[in-house]
This record gives C-alpha cells, sequence and structure tokens, in this order.
DNA sequence: CATGAATGAGCTTTCATTCAT
DNA sequence: CATGAATGAAAGCTCATTCAT
C-alpha cells in the first residue's frame, strides 16, 4: 500500500494518532491501532518515528506550537494590557476545549512521559506560558517594583496558567457538572484570572495577607 | 496467608494499592503488583471487589469521604463567610497536595473510567463541590437575587473549583517550574479564587462584559 | 488445559526448551515456541519463570550441575591419579556428545547472556574446573613446588579445559570432518590432555622454553 | 551516497559489518545496523549480496584466507618440522584473538548457517586445517607408516585443531577465568597440541592404549 | 547504482481475568 | 476464604526482505 511518498504518511500517522487519541483516549493509543486508523503497518511507524515517545513528543510539539501561534494571533492588534491578559485567557481555554486530543497530550500526561522529553521541544513549549508572563508584566508596566518584582510576575502567571488550565482539562474529561452552562464558567474563570494585575499593583482595597 | 477473616484483607488491598499508586504511579496499578504488596495472589483481590474498576472506584470513593471530611472540619468554628470560603481552597489544595494518590485517581483519570462510577458514590462525591456552593452562598448572602440567583452560584463555584484542580494537579503532575516558590503559586490561587464573592456581588468597579 | 499440579508444568517446560534447542538451535529458542512445544501458552512460563533468562540459568545450572555428577561419578574407584585425569577428559568430552543441547548453553552462550548469571550458579558451575584441578593437582601429588605452583596448575587445567571444550563444540556444530573416526579424534584429544601432569613434573625429555 | 563506483560500497559493507560485528557481536548484526555504519541504506546491501548469508559467507572466506595467509606465512622460513608444529599451534591462537570478529563467524557459528555455506569457500577454509596437517606429516616424516598412516595423521591434526579452537573461543567468549595469566594458558595449550608428532612416532614411554 | 516505502513474521513481556479446587 | 494454574489479548519493538522508481 504504497504512499505518495514524501512523508505524505508521517503526516497521516499524526493525525491517526490524534484522531485515536480523540475517540479512545490515551490509554489506547498504540502503535497498532495507529497504525490501523492510518492503513499500514505498525513496522511502517518506525520508519517516521524512532520510536513511540517520539511520535508523542512530535506530537505534543505540533500542539504547544498551534497553541502559541493561536494566543500570539490573538492578541495581534490588541491595545490594553489588560485586555490582552484577558484574551490570552479566554483563547488558552478554547484552544484547549478545540483540541482537547493536543491539549491531553501535552498537560495531561503522567510526567514519567515528560522526563524525556526533548530540551529543544521544552523550550518552545514554555513560550506558552512565557507569553503570559509578558502580558501581565506589561499589564503591570512599572507598578510593580523591587527585588523580588519578576518572581512575583513569574508567580502570578503560573497561577493564572493553573486556573486556566483546570478549566480546560476538568471539561475535556468531562468532570463538570454538564447542567452548567459551559460558557458561563469559562467566563468566570476568564474573569477570576484576568484581574491578576489589579492584585499585583494593590489597586483595590483587599489587603489581606495569606496566611 | 489468612487474615483475621472479616475483611481485613480487603482493608490491606484498599491501602497497598493506594501505597503501589503513591510510589509507582497509576500507570504502574496493577493487579498482580498491588497482590505483590499485600502479599496475597491476585485472585484473592476478586474476592473482595468484582474487577479493578470496583476497586478503584472503592478507593475514589475514599478519597471523596476523606476530602470532604478534611474540609467541613476546615471551616468549623470560621465565622466568617468570606474567610471560609478561603479556607476551603487553601485546604482543598493543601489536601490534594497530602494526598496525591488519592487526587490522582479522583480527579485525574480518563473519563472512561468515570463512566461506570456508581451513582450512590457519584452523590457523595459532589459534596466536595456543594460544599463550596454553600460557602459562597452565605458569602453573598442574599445580594444575589433573581431567577438565575442560583445558577449563578453554582457557576462561579465550579469556576473556583477548577482553579484549584488547575494548581494541584499540576503540581502532581510536576509541570509546574520548580523554580518558583510554590507556596507563593498556591497562596496566589487561593487569592484569586477567594474574590469570587466581590465579583458576584459587584462590589467592585470592574464592569466589563465578557465577550 | 490445567495440568496435574506440582509443578508438572516447569519440568515439562524444561524438557521442551531443550528439545527445542536440540532441533531448532539457540536461536530459535523463543518463549512461544517453547510454550508451543510443551502445549501451553507463553504467558504460563512467567508462572514459573521470571523471564528468558531466569529460564536459560536454570536449564545451564542443571545442565551443569548433570555434568558434575558424571565427571565425580566417573571416578569413584579410580584409584590411580593420572589415569582419573585421563577418565575425567574422556567423560567430559562424551558428556559434551551425548547432551548437545545443554553444552551448547552451558558453554556456547554469548557472554552477553551470562553476565546476568546469578552468582549461586556461577560457584556450582566452577565445580566443573575444579575438579580438572584437583584431579591434575594429586596426579603431580607435590612434585611441583614453589610459590607459582597452585597458579601452574590452575593453568594447566585451564588449559586441559579448553582443548576438551574445543573437541566438543566442534563435534557440536559438525565441523570436524565427517570422514575422521570420531572415537580416534576424541582418543587422540583425550591423550594430548591428560599427559599435561607428565610435563608438569618435568618427567620426560622436552625442556623447550615457549616464547 | 554513490560511492566511486565498482564495488567500493562492497569493500566497505564488508568493512563495517566487522566494525558492528567487533563493536556489538555477532548477535547485534543486523543488516539496518551495517547499512547504518556504512552510511547507506539496508537495500543497498541487497545490490551486493544475496541475502545476509551470502554476506556472511564472504566475511567467513575472508577470514578462512586471511588466516591461511597468516599461519603459511608464520612458517616460511622456520627449517625444523617440529618447530614449524609449533609456531603455526601459537599463530593460529594469536590470530583468533587478534580477530575475534573474523573468528567469531568463522569458527563459532550454528551449523545452520554453515549447512549453506558454498563448496568453493569450503575447499579454500580447509586449508587451514590441512597446513596443520601437512605440517605434521612432514614432522614425522616417513616414520608413520601403514596403511591407515594418513588418517592418523588427519586424526591428529583434527585433535591439535580443536584443542587450539578451545582456547580462542572461550577467550573471545570470555569464559576463562580472568584471573589467570592468558599467555601462560596459551603457552600451555601450544605445548599440549605441539607434542602430537612425539606421540605419533612413539617417541615416549607412554605406551597406554586409550580404551 | 541506490533509494524510499513498506511489510509480515517474530520477539519478550504485562495485563485483567477465570475457574476448579 | 484463598489459591494455583492458566489464558487471550495486547503491548512496544526489531528483523530480513521486497519492490517500484
Amino acid at each position: 500500500m504504497p504512499r505518495s511518498s514524501n512523508g505524505a504518511l508521517k503526516r497521516a500517522i499524526l493525525d491517526c494518532a490524534r484522531e485515536v487519541l480523540l475517540e479512545q483516549g490515551y490509554t489506547h493509543l498504540s502503535m497498532r491501532r495507529i497504525a490501523n486508523a492510518v492503513g499500514c503497518t505498525a513496522t511502517s511507524i518506525y520508519l517516521y518515528f524512532q520510536n513511540k515517545d517520539a511520535l508523542i513528543h512530535t506530537l505534543i510539539d505540533e500542539g504547544m506550537d498551534g497553541l502559541f501561534q493561536d494566543l500570539s494571533g490573538s492578541i495581534e492588534g490588541v491595545a490594553s494590557p489588560t485586555e490582552r491578559l484577558r484574551v490570552l485567557a479566554r483563547r488558552y481555554i478554547e484552544w484547549g476545549l478545540e483540541n482537547p486530543e493536543y491539549y491531553e497530550i501535552m498537560f495531561m500526561l503522567h510526567p514519567e512521559r515528560m522526563e524525556r522529553y526533548p530540551a529543544a521541544m521544552y523550550r518552545r513549549a514554555r513560550r506558552n506560558l512565557e507569553i503570559f508572563t509578558e502580558a501581565l508584566s506589561e499589564s503591570v508596566d512599572g507598578k510593580v517594583t523591587g527585588e523580588s518584582a519578576e518572581a512575583e510576575l513569574r508567580v502570578a502567571s503560573a497561577a493564572i496558567w493553573t486556573a486556566l488550565h483546570g478549566a480546560v482539562s476538568l471539561f475535556i474529561a468531562q468532570r463538570v457538572d454538564v447542567s452548567l452552562d459551559r460558557d458561563a464558567v469559562v467566563a468566570e474563570v476568564v474573569a477570576q484570572t484576568s484581574r491578576a494585575a489589579e492584585r499585583l499593583t494593590g489597586s483595590f482595597s483587599s489587603s489581606t495577607t495569606f496566611k
């Protein structure tokens, strides 16, 4: 069953892997099943990927890149830094919900699999976090000072990211009560996270120090 | 290796399953490994649990109960509703980080395994969400009115929960940058979520409507 | 296809493994083939052996023990030390030719497989060499003296062993010209090796020093 | 990666095969690995060799020729027939230890692979035995007579060869106690074998007839 | 002359589960 | 109450080889 050459099969393998992922979940993602979906033998996959790890890493990398393109695209032309942060938050969740199969392997995989994640790919993946840190940084523009300013920003953007991730992952896992209006929940999460800037600059009453 | 009868072995199985879970992760949780840890045969496990699903569901149920006990205990004697919400948020994260093996199977499992989750257990699990809804409800005490008042509260508490879950799950999966101060991130997440009440009651400026 | 319990299958596995070994050679000795020969599934083998290595090591150990029993039995009641050495040499070759399948895995395996050979088994295996050293030692009885006496004996018995092994292994591998009288070759090898004692004691003319 | 045409690639394949053999052992010698080492595809190998067997046979043939050149060269100018035999014995072992990768496939392969060994090559390989027979023959020069004289010589030289092979193969397989002085063992083996002439001519006391 | 694409057979091993005792 | 014996399905992976280009 020869293909039209030129790596068309490689593309097909990646696509079908995502398909399997979407329909049967990561647990059932096996080389044989992928091969079956593609219409080739399991052996053929090894012509394009050194092993299963490499295949998955490629998939993750594609996902990371796709997410980053989406996020950076979304804030183009958005002038207000505050608004930019909000847009990012919203796009993150939406991208996750639109690409659950990517999202699952990107962020919901057992850490064991990630230990061997190549450094070059890791750097690309981090951009998805940095874009939040940057937006937050511009958003507070100089108002957060002191030695630990940068650390504070990184902490805050990590907190934002975890919150967004929580929403995406629970929706994907179908753990959020279906009787709730999904859009409303998303909006609420976005609202909660996108006020981080105000907190950092202390621009509202709450002066509580948390234990 | 006969036990003192009467389900002592059942207890041992559950405990050892958690042990295996903690030490080797869910991926490596197999009937044989549990049996090995217990000191019985894999067959024996089937005397107490219909199958692997049932065992895991029991484990999840125990975890859900443990979490609920912990959460309810934590707000006993806390008068301020606002403070109560904050305490709950903090306790949720802390419990998750203290009981990662429970948390992993409770909330980080592929939905496939949950599809068969028994209704009775499901109801018990929901209390962990409801406790947030209640706290939030008391926190806004009557200030959120109208037909959709209840829905709004449920939406808001779902949003809180997802944010908390995001933090716990990413920490467990070791996906949060290790160079960050974990306590600081947790504090930040707690801070972000525990201001939900203010939002609902409109007690601050932001009047943005989210697209 | 349940067996008569009590490890009868374990025995059958070992026996059939030897059978496969004899008929198809080590290269084709696979878990599946063994299972096929036994009449069980490959999985069942793992009930009795941790893995393929363990199975082969058991086989080797059995062979080593069998050889040792044979060798020690052969010299019982042989009074003359010189004659004892000759008998050992002859029995070694004969045992090898009678048990080619054992011999092949015992001494003709790639060292890679032997790296993991358990220490306890290794000690048992060494007895087959030591029995030669002892016989040689008694054979020269005190006539070889000096600091390096023991080392000399060990060197000489190693040389004897390698010669015997060479004959066995080449016969097994069918590399010796079939037109030759096998018994004659064996007799010649035995003759060559069993005069080692004379050499050590210098009881004949040859005083050449070998570079 | 086109070569300078005319079989340069064939040469590279053979050389790299030996390299792989030396570094990874026969077990890991696969067409793919050879191709990798050469820098061509596995398919290309089939342009020069009908199959893996043919490749290995060629390698064996080269080895057999190399050994023969070495052996014949070694006795040039050695006048004494007795000394010639000794030199041959020593060179055989040394050549084997210096070219373990050749030796392994030449003499330590499962007979299955040799069954298909081409007759022409087989004849060339035999010269390595005949050179021993000849040396032995000259060594006893007319003193061994009778109908079976030739057969006796062939038997004796086969015995010599097996002894030498035993030493080489066990050293290569790392089965000889590493605490022993290798040179001493080799010297001992050479000593044992090179006295075959004396035995044949009955030039020493031992009049034992071997059972 | 050389390759890229592909395969089928085979490998060791792990898994959840069943059944007679 | 508990086990020993056994299984079928599946996993990831490697191999020698073929064929059209």
